[in-house]
DNA sequence: GTCTATAACAGGATAGAC
DNA sequence: GTCTATCCTGTTATAGAC
């Protein structure tokens, strides 16, 4: 999607990808990023010429690419919907670390209309998610609007969750997102306080 | 909640709060405070001699204010509870500009152990939008566990909303959440559908 | 109370040895 | 490719005149 990734060390890719779900783009400094990475911060700028700003780039493709493996392969696979959907939400759960761990897409959106390449990255994966939902919600039998529209309200649930989980220091809210999704998407099929 | 609040310049306050919304805690940095309040370093260093801490924590104080007396009033008001809902998410719709500006529960709340004092008034903040949201949900006749866990969904709904239109750079997805918190909240009387 | 000026420091980024 | 050492800029913070 972002960039053609050439070979790189994904254990690498991992450590930095934490410290700015951690800490956020502007929070998270060179020392960090070293630290995490176990390396000096001249040798981050031989894997990445293009500094800070590099770094959060393939994070963010590191993080779509995993997301289109684990998640949207789901979401956009054949199946009865509500297997798909659980496939899907239990590959998020893992993740979010049940809500300990932020979202990229959150944390490098910050500013508005200065520098940051990102945007088109975090608007895509955004975007991604929500079509695969909608998907789920077409294949359950909702209609193109309403597939749509309760699409919006599921990933608004999963990044909620996030927020709610990151600002209270607590995971039960992203819990109790995650498990009202498929009520969300299938509200046809499934009724409030069934069997789940 | 967080301090006894010294008399001081409501207009210096937003436009405060507004870089901190914009550029996020670690984002914003004294040359751009001073900029938006119109004011030196210095004598935002006079007004503050906490420095960017205080006035991250005053203006988190300021928007606790804003939604005890514009939201949380309604939602913890006497009347239908429909009624109340809709006063609250209107003003919630004017506080947030209809998904254009974020909020700083989310702005403040990045870093996990690290220093930042902010922690408990978002914590509180969360909580008491929570609570508001719970206590509307209860007086339409859902049960205290049901009521909490939609009030849980309906805040996740509101941030998610937030975070989507900033992230893709679309108010839409905020106007689709706040527009199904209605629901989410008081499902037993409302239908999917319905006249609204 | 607000300014000009500046000190003290951290952050991002490079040079060059190995 | 990774290190040590360093530069330069922007940032936080303070001193002192007005």
């Amino acid at each position: 999607m972002a960039r053609p990734r050439s070979i790189d060390d994904p254990e690498l890719m991992a450590k930095l990808s934490g410290v700015f779900r951690e800490e956020g783009y502007d929070g998270a400094s060179l020392a960090d990023l070293a630290r995490a990475a176990g390396l000096q911060k001249a040798s981050l700028y031989h894997r990445f010429p293009g500094g800070k700003a590099q770094m959060a780039d393939e994070a963010l493709a590191d993080a779509l690419a995993w997301f289109a493996d684990n998640v949207l392969v789901h979401l956009n696979g054949a199946g009865a919907p509500r297997a798909r959907l659980d496939e899907a939400l239990a590959n998020l759960a893992v993740f979010y670390d049940d809500g300990r761990l932020a979202c990229l897409l959150n944390m490098l959106s910050a500013p508005e209309g200065r520098k940051r390449p990102f945007d088109s990255g975090v608007k895509a994966g955004f975007a991604a998610l929500t079509d695969g939902f909608a998907k789920v919600a077409r294949d359950a039998g909702a209609t193109g609007k309403s597939a749509d529209s309760r699409a919006i309200r599921a990933v608004a649930l999963l990044h909620g969750g996030l927020v709610m989980a990151r600002g209270m220091g607590d995971t039960r809210p992203f819990s109790e997102c995650l498990s009202a999704i498929p009520e969300t998407l299938l509200a046809d099929t499934l009724h409030e306080g069934d069997t789940r």
